[in-house]
DNA sequence: GTGAAAGCGCTAACAA
DNA sequence: TTGTTAGCGCTTTCAC
């Protein structure tokens, strides 16, 4: 609660009054102008010293008619990939004066809009959006209808509207083939989440490619489903509960790495004797388990770096085609990889 | 990036004309008040239909000398715990009609002063603060002599000067201590992070006080660090490699648990069959590991409602000294904590 | 019922 | 070099 006094903060002119000045020599003496009389200069600070004065930069921003602030929307906030990028952003931001508004959609076309529109109501300078879906979603479209400023950041390739900045999940995905097939797999199941849209697409055909590439008879089969988890631990539970043995598991997306580890836990399967497994997205849990699993890292403070270059390029009026980055994974080999069994396949387990 | 077209959005002016009527109407019209002819509610609908007309949130906060923005400070976005908190936070400010602006503290005091007096700058009409440390962090007196309106929430007991949300961590570590006397555990090991705050000491005190209330005679040895994690590893790993063998570990917060986990990894040791362990803050992988973690959920939920609650009550005008709310939590026992091993303690494993 | 006027806290053009 | 004036987009008296 706030305590007894009424705390009235000064204003400008409060300033004003007390150096013996106008609130434009005061404005000029807050912005470093140099035209103003040394002496008047010193009255102001102590002014501003003595009354503790801070300029609102919310009435600033709307005189000049251009908000220092940048809303970041997001599809969660729970997971350390997000949060972390929150944390990359928001230190970007206020490195170049200007204050981020994060928001969280939720998964939800519905939200995101909502959330779009409210940023457009505050005249942010600039969006990061990382859209709910892949590139079909609708939050492009309403940011280029309403002629907002942006970048697109994660689950994006390109657009033909904004600069975006992803992860480089086909070389990412390529790299994992080479080492599950490196270690003698030929069978693989890849698993995720999201629609067929190009980043899903990418990670699958990056790692088909390649695995492919190294050995035609290579035997890949995907579980693909909608943005829910659940239908695709269901899909997971009848493949395997259908006989179907790979040696290693593929996941696209952290939840689907939980989903597949949750789902070996039921059969009493373990890693990496019985199935391999590698998946998209690091998590710091995943380097202290037993055993430890291995991960595609994505570097979270480059496509944030990169995404707030762009950004703040495009703030300041840099025009030219829409840029498309993609920004190097690193792939995280722990024990949770090893080479097939050699022994029969595990049995069907604690299988239903 | 923008399109081509610069979108100047219609002010409130716009309408007015459009509507040919005053922007005083207008801004009637769309506050609800019933005092205008029907005629001019259609036709000022019409035109801010027609232009997509909608307020400036923030010059309308100006001009009413009150902003509907909730500023939130917390220690990190990465953590689930955190994550969530943010997202109760956002949604049940909305509810209300405001913004959440969230930052991060990064568990520095520093920056946490710093964010405060932006917030301050901002004019947010009230602001949650997870602090840095405990009750003996400076975050609470900047608010206080800044006159500002807050609530604080974690690792907070109780404040003089501002209502706190937390945790029920002293019943939750009863509970623990229960679980683990119950089961024949006569020697602990708990771990935490933290100053010698009141939190850290509820969470200490609720496990000691009901553990030796259940058996004068259990061993409870305590390690804990100030609030980096690396020297909290140090000292663990420094523990065992004396030779002492407790059977089983409590940590107060999430990343003692990992820091745990990973010195039974280096030594060998699986849960719960060569020791237990069970800490505070529940996690998604928890569930999924093998074997699963057991673990105190806070009700983060619960913590956000109530934190809301309070502070709006405040920002609405309530008077009275401030409150202290504890709220429940769970405690899941998972397949980490077991009884005490029978045969003999393990080694020293790999250790060093 | 309505609109002119004043002003939230600030800045930018201009005149002095 | 400085202060006056005129707003940014909005709300709120208060006359009419």
């Amino acid at each position: 609660m706030s305590s007894g006094a009424v705390h009235k903060r000064p204003s400008i002119h409060d300033v004003a009054n007390h150096a013996g000045v106008s609130a434009a020599t005061v404005s000029k003496v807050m912005h470093g102008v140099s035209t103003v009389k040394p002496e008047n200069v010193q009255r102001v600070f102590e002014a501003v010293e003595r009354l503790g004065y801070r300029a609102d930069p919310l009435a600033s921003d709307l005189r000049r008619a251009k908000r220092r602030i940048i809303g970041a929307i997001l599809p969660e906030f729970e997971s350390e990939f997000f949060g972390s990028m929150v944390t990359h952003l928001e230190r970007l931001a206020e490195l170049r004066g200007y204050t981020l508004v994060a928001a969280s959609s939720g998964e939800s076309e519905e939200r995101e809009a909502e959330i779009l529109r409210r940023m457009q109501d505050w005249r942010v300078a600039g969006v990061v959006l990382a859209p709910v879906r892949d590139e079909h979603g609708r939050g492009g479209e309403l940011m280029q209808a309403h002629g907002m400023t942006g970048v697109m950041i994660d689950r994006v390739l390109s657009d033909e509207s904004f600069d975006t900045v992803s992860a480089d999940s086909m070389s990412a995905s390529a790299e994992v083939a080479r080492e599950l097939i490196g270690r003698g797999h030929r069978h693989v199941l890849v698993v995720g989440l999201g629609e067929q849209g190009a980043c899903v697409r990418a990670r699958l055909e990056g790692f088909r490619r390649t695995a492919e590439a190294l050995d035609p008879k290579v035997q890949i089969d995907v579980i693909l489903c909608e943005s829910d988890v659940e239908p695709l631990r269901a899909s997971i539970r009848d493949y395997f509960s259908r006989g179907e043995r790979p040696t290693a598991v593929f996941s696209l997306f952290l939840k689907g790495t939980l989903v597949a580890l949750s789902e070996f836990r039921r059969r009493g399967w373990h890693c990496p004797d019985d199935i391999s497994l590698v998946g998209f997205d690091d998590a710091e849990w995943m380097s202290v388990t037993w055993p430890t699993i291995a991960a595609v890292v994505q570097p979270v403070d480059q496509i944030a770096a990169q995404a707030m270059d762009m950004l703040f390029r495009r703030i300041d009026g840099e025009t030219g085609p829409p840029t498309a980055r993609l920004e190097r994974c690193q792939l995280l080999v722990r024990e949770s990889v090893g080479a097939p069994s050699s022994g029969p396949h595990p049995g069907g387990g604690a299988g239903q």
